[in-house]
DNA sequence: TTACGTGCAAAGGCTTTGCAGTCGG
DNA sequence: CCGACTGCAAAGCCTTTGCACGTAA
């Protein structure tokens, strides 16, 4: 949820650079575009999104370039990828903040992170107990924030599209 | 995971074909014909998988009429649509279980139910501390199964296809 | 130099939609 | 009879891929 700093960001270019370096892969302006700003995101950026915040910043890449280096990026581990259940993936930069979850509003979309041990403990147990290898887990919580609640009770049309 | 016994499958049946009725619409052939095939199933099946399933069952039903009658269905609360971030949906019916949520095996697909009230609880707890009004959770624990891990430990090219 | 990247446009996978014909109530 | 449904094929949406050309190292 907070944007995460120059500094974070400048490091996570870094740190990508020396994963392409690393691997003998070119470190290419479009690569570098696209990096930049999603270790430049505060928030859960779609490849839409990124697309106009790349162009935005002047930088011109091509869609299929987006999504190879998006690609990249997850496979990296400086990027994570979402699926929120929209039809269309998000990324989020692996800033500072550790492992954590989403809450969802279902009305404006904002997404708020959260972590909590206890959750995970109980997800590794719940493993266990069916014999599974515990892997990963995704949990998203589906409801409506402040913002858009307190729009149900103003004045003009209140509660007519509740839906 | 247990299937629904034929009885299940027949009360839901009965409560679709109500729905139906309480809002004027017309029971037809194919939307008894994918009903049917849906409350039967003790898994979680996919769009493609029910089309096989309700042919083979001998009745004729169009693609898109097989969507718009899952959508019928979630609405009417009798079936639940699930996104396992596979790239398509699933779906599964409202039997006797309760509220309960997912494991995965990475390897085979192979889909567990728990079901847990301290999570239910935690995460309603979550919503509560960010301010947004819980609606629903969404939690998928991914793994391997036993029956996948074992095939690890298994003499020919062992641990080779691990990726 | 040379392997890999890039852009474009075409293709793909899943799902939705427009429309003419059909049918349940 | 009428409004809703059905099937087909076309279109949509997000994403991937083939290919000729360009570029980092």
């Amino acid at each position: 949820m907070p944007l995460p700093s120059s500094d974070e960001a400048g490091t996570l270019l870094e740190r990508f650079r020396r994963h392409l370096r690393e691997r003998r892969l070119p470190v290419t302006r479009q690569r570098m575009a696209v990096a930049e700003e999603v270790f430049r995101s505060g928030d859960h950026p779609s490849v839409e999104d990124l697309e106009h915040r790349v162009r935005a910043s002047g930088a011109q890449v091509g869609t299929a370039t987006l999504y190879r280096t998006l690609e990249v990026l997850v496979q990296s581990g400086l990027v994570r990828e979402h699926d929120f259940g929209e039809g269309f993936k998000r990324y989020e930069p692996m800033t500072a903040s550790p492992a954590h979850d989403h809450l969802i509003c279902e009305r404006c979309g904002r997404v708020d992170e959260f972590a909590n041990d206890r959750l995970e403990r109980l997800l590794r147990l719940t493993a266990d107990e069916h014999r599974f290898r515990y892997r990963r887990h995704r949990v998203d919580v589906h409801g409506v924030c402040t913002a858009c609640r307190g729009r149900d009770l103003e004045p003009l049309g209140a509660g007519a599209n509740l839906r």
